[in-house]
DNA sequence: AGCACGCCGACT
DNA sequence: GTCGGCGTGCTC
C-alpha cells in the first residue's frame, strides 16, 4: 500500500493521509474520493509521503481516483501553492477555489463529447446464454454492441432509447465509455486573414504605437503599467497587443473588474477577432463554466475574458495577460478565507510563464506607481485624448460660505439650471443609498440603531423601513422614540433616495434617473434606467459609485460629487487615493462628446492639500504627492501589512485572542533578533460590531515584505502551541485593502 | 467546512 | 414526555 497525502476544501492548514494500492495511476494534483469521517469527500493529492504521523490502523483507503493526471497545469499548481503560502491559507481551500464548481463536485475534467456504450464480458455471456428473451429491445441493443465490439467499431448509432441502455447498465452487462473531443484548432484560421476585422481597426497615435511596439519587442516576462487618461485609447492598445500575440498562435487572457458594468470591452474584442472567445460572466451556469475551462485548457479558445476568478483558467499556450482597471478594488478577494489579490497573482503567473503582463488604468494604484518608480514595472504613458473632447472645468464649492438646502448649495443648483436649460444632462454622485443615514428623536436625541451592529439605521422612505447597511437587517420604522416616547422623529443627513426627491421638487420639468443598489435590485431595472438616460427621458442622473463605471453618456456636461468630506477625513489611509480615482472616473463622464464639461465637488474643506493638487495638477501629481506622504508615514507601498481580523461575541475574548497573537510576534522577534515589526492593536474595527459580533483588528507592518512573510509563516507553524481561546474566529488578511 | 453528539427550552 | 436550538469537537 502506498501513502497519499491529500488536501480537502476546508479552512485548515492541515493535510490528511490515505492508502492506495501501488499500481493505481495518479499524480500530485489528481482528484480522489476519500472517506472522511462518515462522509465521502473529494480531495486533491498534494504529496506522496514516505511515512505518516497517523497510526497505520487509522489510515483509510482511497475510494476512487478521479484523475490519472493532475487537473492543474504544473505552472498553475506552482502558482497556487506559492499563493497558499503567501496568504497563509490552507492549500486545499486555494486549490478548490481555483477549480470550476463542477470539478469541485467530481465531474470529469476532460470534455466528453459523447458517451458510447461498450459490451462487457458478462454481457457477452448473457447474450450467448440467450437470456433476455422477454426483453426484445434490450437483446437487440446488446447484440448490436457485441457486433460492434467484434468489428472493432467504437461507436454505433444509438438506435435504442436511453432506458434500454440503462437497464443493461444496471445488469452490469454494458458500460459507458466517454469519447473525448479532439480540440478544434483555431490557429489554422490565422492563414485566412479574415480572422481580423481590419475595418474596425483604428490608427494608433504616436504614444499608442510606442506602447504597442515596446511590449511586442520585449521578450519573456515584463510587467507594463499602461497609464492612460480616459479617452486616450487604452482599448485600442490592448487590441493591437492581442492581435500581435494571437498572430503567433498564442492565447490571451483579459481580466476586467466587472463584466456587467463594462460590456463594451467584450464587444470590442468580439468585433475585432473572428476567433473563439470565451467570456466568463457571472451568470454562466456551472456547466458552461466547466466547458469554458475545458476549452481554454485544451487550447480551443483564443481569448478568455473574465473577472478575478478567470485568472485561474488554464491554457495550452498563454502568450499575454492584460488586466484592465488595475486599481479596481474588486480584484482583491474580500470575503473568503483566501484573500488574494488577482493583480499581484497575475504578476506571478506572467513571471512563471515568461510572458508580458499589461496593467491598464487611467488612475493607477499607488502600489503600481511605486513599482514603476523602483523599476519593477515599466511605464507606458498615454496622455493624449484620442477623441477630440473639449476642455474640462472643475470647481470646488465651499459649503461653509453659502446657503445650503438639504445638502445642495445654491451654486450647484444654479449650475445645474444652466446646464439643463442648454438641453444637456447632469450627473450627481452621492455615496449613500437610502433616504437618510440617520433617524433620530427630536426631543431627546435618541438614534435608531441596529442592535447587531451598533450602527444607525438608514431610513428608506419608499418602503418605509429602516435598513442596516452593514448587516442588511431590516425593521419597521418606530412610531415613537424608544427612550422618551416622543413621536417627533426626524431624519438627518442625505441619501440618494432623498436627493432624488429634493431634485424632483427643484427641477420638476426634467426626468430623473437614480442608479444605486436599491433602484437596480429588480432584474432589468438597471437596463431600463440606462435606456431612459440614453434617450434623454431622464436629464438628471443620480447615483452611487455604480454609475461611475463604464457607461458613456455623450450629453452629460455637468458632474457633481455632492459630498466628499467623508473621504477626505477617513480612518482608512487609502481613502484619498480612492476619492482621487473616483474623481477622475467621474470627471471622465463629463464632456466626452464635443461639448465641454464641468465637474464640481462640494466640500467643507476646499483647502485640503491633496485635493488641491488633484484638481490643479491632475492625478499623477496627486499620486506623487500622496506617495511621498505614504513614505514619510511608512505606509504601503513603502511597507507591507497583514491584518488579523478577529470576531467574537464578546469584546473581551477578541481582545484576549489578539493580545496573545501580539505577544507571540513580540516574543518571536525578540528571540530571533528581528527588528522593526510594528504591531498596531488590538484595536476596534471601524465597524465595531457586525451581525452581532464584535470585530477587532491587529495590524502587522514591516518595511520588508520578506521579513513580514517570515514572521507570518513562523506564526502559522506554531499557531497550535498558542492555546488561543475558542470563542474567537480570526482570519488573516495579507495586504489588506480595507479596514472595515 | 460539514456533520454528529450533547444538553436545555416550547410543543403534539 | 419529544423536537430542535446551536455550542463543541473531530475528521487521516
Amino acid at each position: 500500500m502506498r501513502l497519499v497525502r491529500v488536501a480537502l476544501a476546508m479552512p485548515l492548514m492541515h493535510y490528511f493521509d490515505y492508502l492506495i494500492e501501488p499500481s493505481a495511476a495518479l499524480d500530485i494534483g489528481s482528484r480522489v474520493v476519500v472517506p472522511f469521517g462518515r462522509q465521502k469527500r473529494i480531495a486533491i493529492v498534494v504529496e506522496f509521503p514516505a511515512q505518516s504521523d497517523v497510526a497505520p490502523q487509522q489510515l483509510k483507503r482511497i475510494i476512487s481516483v478521479l484523475d490519472a493526471t493532475s487537473v492543474f497545469s504544473d505552472e498553475l499548481y506552482a502558482l497556487l501553492k506559492w499563493s497558499a503560502g503567501y496568504y497563509q491559507t490552507g492549500l486545499g481551500e486555494v486549490l478548490f477555489q481555483a477549480l470550476p464548481v463542477k470539478l469541485r463536485q467530481g465531474e470529469t475534467a476532460q470534455s466528453a463529447v459523447d458517451a458510447v456504450w461498450k459490451i462487457l464480458p458478462q454481457g457477452k455471456i448473457a447474450l450467448a446464454q440467450g437470456e433476455l428473451t422477454r426483453a426484445k429491445k434490450q437483446q437487440q441493443a446488446l447484440q448490436q454492441l457485441a457486433e460492434a465490439a467484434e468489428n472493432g467499431v467504437l461507436q454505433r448509432e444509438a438506435e435504442f432509447s436511453r432506458a434500454i441502455y440503462k437497464a443493461l447498465l444496471e445488469k452490469k452487462w454494458i458500460a459507458e465509455q466517454h469519447l473525448f473531443a479532439q480540440p478544434e484548432v483555431w490557429q489554422t484560421a490565422l492563414q485566412q486573414h479574415n480572422w481580423l476585422n481590419q475595418q474596425d481597426k483604428l490608427r494608433l497615435n504616436k504614444q499608442q504605437a510606442l506602447a504597442v511596439s515596446a511590449v511586442c519587442v520585449s521578450h519573456g516576462f515584463q510587467c507594463w503599467l499602461l497609464d492612460g487618461v480616459t479617452g486616450s485609447g487604452k482599448t485600442e492598445v490592448y487590441l493591437h497587443l492581442m492581435e500581435h500575440v494571437l498572430q503567433q498562435g498564442k492565447q490571451v487572457l483579459l481580466l476586467i473588474p466587472e463584466i456587467g458594468l463594462t460590456p463594451q470591452i467584450v464587444r470590442h474584442v468580439e468585433n475585432r477577432f473572428k476567433l473563439p472567445i470565451d467570456v466568463l460572466h457571472s451568470n454562466l451556469t456551472d456547466s458552461q463554466r466547466l466547458l469554458a475551462w475545458q476549452r481554454a485548457k485544451s487550447g480551443e479558445s483564443a481569448v478568455v475574458i473574465g473577472t478575478r476568478s478567470a485568472l485561474f483558467t488554464q491554457f495550452q499556450d498563454l502568450g499575454l495577460i492584460i488586466l484592465d482597471e488595475e486599481h479596481d478594488l474588486s480584484y482583491k478577494q474580500q470575503d473568503s478565507g483566501w484573500r488574494h489579490h488577482a493583480r499581484d497573482l497575475a504578476v506571478m503567473r506572467a513571471k512563471n510563464n515568461h510572458i508580458p503582463l499589461v496593467l491598464g488604468s487611467a488612475t493607477p494604484s499607488l502600489e503600481s506607481l511605486a513599482n514603476v518608480a523602483s523599476g519593477k514595472y515599466r511605464h507606458l504613458v498615454l496622455n493624449q485624448r484620442a477623441m477630440n473632447s473639449a476642455v474640462l472645468n472643475h470647481k470646488l464649492l465651499d459649503l461653509k460660505k453659502q446657503r445650503v438646502d438639504r445638502g445642495l448649495s445654491e451654486q450647484l443648483i444654479a449650475l445645474m439650471q444652466q446646464h439643463l436649460s442648454k438641453g444637456n444632462q447632469v450627473m450627481l454622485f452621492l455615496n449613500r443609498r437610502g433616504f437618510a443615514p440617520i433617524l433620530l428623536c427630536h426631543e431627546c436625541g435618541w438614534i435608531a440603531q441596529c442592535e447587531q451592529c451598533d450602527r444607525p439605521f438608514t431610513y428608506h422612505k419608499k418602503n418605509n423601513i429602516l435598513s442596516c447597511h452593514h448587516c442588511d437587517r431590516k425593521t419597521k420604522v418606530p412610531r415613537q422614540c424608544a427612550v422618551c416616547g416622543s413621536t417627533h422623529l426626524v431624519t438627518s443627513g442625505m441619501g440618494t433616495e432623498q436627493l432624488e426627491a429634493v431634485l424632483a421638487e427643484k427641477f420638476p420639468d426634467y426626468g430623473i434617473a437614480r442608479i444605486d443598489r436599491d433602484s437596480t435590485a429588480r432584474k432589468g431595472a438597471l437596463e431600463a434606467s440606462l435606456a431612459q438616460i440614453t434617450t434623454k427621458q431622464s436629464r438628471i442622473l443620480i447615483g452611487t459609485q455604480m454609475l461611475a463605471k463604464g457607461h458613456h453618456f455623450p450629453d452629460v456636461t455637468l458632474v457633481a460629487m455632492v459630498n466628499i468630506d467623508g473621504a477626505l477625513f477617513s480612518q482608512d489611509f487609502r481613502s484619498e487615493e480612492r476619492l482621487a480615482q473616483l474623481y477622475v472616473q467621474v470627471a471622465g463622464r463629463a464632456g466626452r462628446g464635443s461639448k465641454s464639461g464641468e465637474v464640481v465637488l462640494q466640500t467643507h474643506f476646499p483647502q485640503h492639500p491633496l485635493l488641491q493638487t488633484l484638481l490643479t495638477q491632475g492625478y499623477s501629481a496627486f499620486a506623487q504627492q500622496a506617495l511621498q506622504l505614504r513614505q514619510t508615514m511608512g505606509l504601503p507601498p513603502f511597507s507591507a501589512q497583514a491584518l488579523f481580523r478577529a470576531k467574537s461575541k464578546s469584546n473581551e475574548s477578541a481582545v484576549e485572542y489578539l493580545t496573545a497573537l501580539a505577544a507571540f510576534f513580540d516574543d518571536f522577534c525578540r528571540k530571533n533578533a528581528i527588528q522593526g515589526l510594528q504591531l498596531l492593536g488590538p484595536i476596534e474595527a471601524l465597524q465595531t460590531k457586525k451581525a452581532g459580533q464584535y470585530q477587532w483588528h491587529l495590524l502587522l507592518q514591516h518595511s520588508s515584505r520578506a521579513v513580514l512573510q517570515h514572521c507570518l509563516a513562523q506564526f502559522s507553524l506554531r499557531r497550535h502551541e498558542l492555546n488561543l481561546n475558542r470563542y474567537t474566529r480570526c482570519i488573516l488578511d495579507v495586504d489588506p485593502q480595507d479596514f472595515n
